[in-house]
DNA sequence: TTGTATGCGTTATCAA
DNA sequence: TTGATAACGCATACAA
């Protein structure tokens, strides 16, 4: 079948060929032009890029990135976009593509290992040459480790995993919570509760340790589990008996304000009401917020109450919240970085960068005001 | 130079001619059971996917989309993917997208029409199979004209354009401001303020019409231009006079909260203040709330006040905010099912989808108290 | 049912 | 400097 002059109605796009075609050149020469690459004689150049526009050309970044390898595509896979951790994250995540040449093909996990494993498969699929990853799992990290094994670099964001040999980017749990424990306990509070939206399928174990007598917590190191922790060594340095029923750990996922509310209703709601409570993540801060003012409790004159993440509304309420606040913009633009070390070559052993926390003292925390009972 | 049997330590992917060589059959066959098409005796189907199977191999589907047109991408273009509307707007894009087997290219503009023009240039040149934007500008179109012409969809979110012939996702403006500026009309209020961000380059300008003496506002319809007028036409309607020291319009892009806050100041901090405050997007109505305590103006009592997007913390706040909720998940995922009508070949009329907004009633407004100067 | 050969749009290699 | 041609990985037309 003889090959048609493509009419100019034509919905295809043209192509090198059509615009060596069109400028009376080789392919060849007219690839250079365009690819800006090799050498051609400057009239040449001029009168292909001039065919090129007339013909609205536009370079298949497809068909380049088969024959030369990258695709300048980077995947990110958090867990939910429209939270505000993530949104903001995955902000910091496409400015430093953007600096780089890269785009980012995003996909939500809500958490599910199953629809994770379906995007990272996807992804590389896709030629990704990296990917940005929030783990549903630390332990379940085989799909990561085939990425790795095919040459696509994994930077793990907000969660670590031991298992896998990869660079991560997180704050310092432990550190963190102790910090806004360590405040609570500065201000004299003694019975201080604690809301973490855990995933039930790593659900910790509270166990009494033999020989100290203390409450400690077993699990996999996940941000909520690590903030628990550090909850405990908090009380534990300072010789105060942490409670069970001052526990509380909704499922995430299941997870929003509403029952997030729920539970800090149960927790505040007992004879012997925690005169503090640390909300460990956004979410349980948001509900334990909504269950002081339902119940009529005053803030900090009732409960003293300390939330984790500065969102914009921590200010706007009355009375501002003590927080707990760390950068998912410079988490993002971290793990960004981190990736494109690797992308661009770098072989040094993975790296957990630890990015800072601060506690942000507002009104919502106050010395414990009546003396009651000290454990 | 002879090919070399590919090494296991090798970081490259196997293909499917690795796949064909190492089961003993041809790429043909092999390239059909993994692609599950044509016809494959059954044993040799299994010996194909089970050799793929330890060999790790992946399908390349940027060379599978190069032969067969689609690469199952869709670009998003939003303005700032770490603002709640457009991060709640693609978590939409992003379900619909996955329920039809693609994935999102994910841009910023950041509301310059030069990094939208080259963000749209990237997404074509990826392959992307269509294009939800919210654009900058309602005239500079051409990239986007572009994009249609070499047979790219395009879906505006948020923001229509006359000039475009493509689908639009957006609420009725107007409608909405209009119905939050009678909220405040039927509760007495006459002194009406109003915040909106605008882009500096479409400023409005407002003119006094010269038959009825009423304040009218000229430029393109942008969201923030559209609810001017709906609470100028709201006024109208009722006979109020509209003031221009009541409409205060900071410059979008450089407007935070802080700045916006500093407008609503302004607009509160003269002689006759106004009685009533309508905010028209979620930062002025942020900073607003912020000038209200700043100025110790008591909400309701000293000022009513409506704001615009129902997010989290506007329940929060004391008292909760009345305002004009729409729905940026609906909005994405509105905008997703034109896009894959078009994709789909879907050649009618383009559709100017409207959704709903709401006006919720909380505390932040309430009757008039003292009867001061009606107009 | 299986295999061979060719094309998708680029870029790279080589010879002219 | 330019041009003909091969190759990237996959899918298909056609031959066997």
């Amino acid at each position: 079948m003889s090959r048609e002059v493509r009419g100019n109605g034509d919905r295809r796009k043209p192509t090198v060929t059509d615009v060596a075609r069109e400028a009376g050149v080789s392919v060849a020469t007219a690839g250079r032009a365009l690819g800006n690459y090799g050498k051609v004689r400057p009239e040449l150049r001029e009168r292909v890029l001039a065919t090129a526009e007339r013909l609205g050309y536009s370079p298949n970044v497809v068909a380049r990135s088969m024959r030369s390898g990258g695709t300048r595509s980077i995947g990110f896979v958090g867990v939910d976009i429209s939270n505000p951790f993530f949104a903001i994250a995955m902000r910091g995540v496409c400015d430093v593509a953007r600096e780089e040449g890269y785009e980012p093909i995003l996909a939500n996990s809500d958490d599910r290992i199953d629809i994770e494993r379906t995007a990272v498969r996807v992804l590389l699929e896709k030629q990704v040459e990296g990917i940005v990853v929030s783990p549903t799992s630390v332990s379940d990290v085989e799909h990561l480790e085939r990425a790795q094994s095919v040459g696509v670099p994994i930077v793990l964001l907000d969660r670590a995993s031991a298992g896998l040999h990869a660079d991560s980017v997180v704050i310092d749990n432990v550190g963190a919570a102790r910090v806004a424990v360590d405040h609570l306990l500065d201000l004299g509070h003694r019975r201080i509760g604690l809301l973490a939206s855990i995933d039930p399928a790593e659900r910790p174990r509270f166990v009494l340790d033999g020989r100290t007598k203390r409450l400690t917590v077993r699990g996999v190191a996940r941000p909520s589990i690590e903030r628990i922790r550090g909850y405990l060594a908090a009380l534990a340095d300072r010789e105060v008996d942490a409670a069970e029923r001052y526990l509380r750990c909704p499922p995430l996922g299941e997870t929003g304000p509403a029952e997030a509310e729920e539970e800090a209703r149960q927790l505040l709601d007992q004879s012997q009401r925690p005169t503090a409570v640390f909300a460990a993540d956004n979410v349980t801060t948001h509900g334990l917020f909504l269950a002081c003012r339902r119940l009529g409790l005053r803030v900090p004159d009732d409960v003293s109450i300390v939330g984790f993440d500065d969102l914009d509304w921590t200010v706007l309420v009355d009375p501002p919240l003590t927080v707990v606040a760390q950068s998912p913009l410079d988490m993002g633009r971290a793990a960004a970085q981190r990736l494109f070390a690797r992308i661009k070559g770098d072989e040094s052993a993975p790296e957990r960068v630890v990015l800072p926390t601060s506690l942000i003292t507002r009104g919502s925390t106050a010395r414990r005001g009546r003396a009651s009972r000290g454990a």
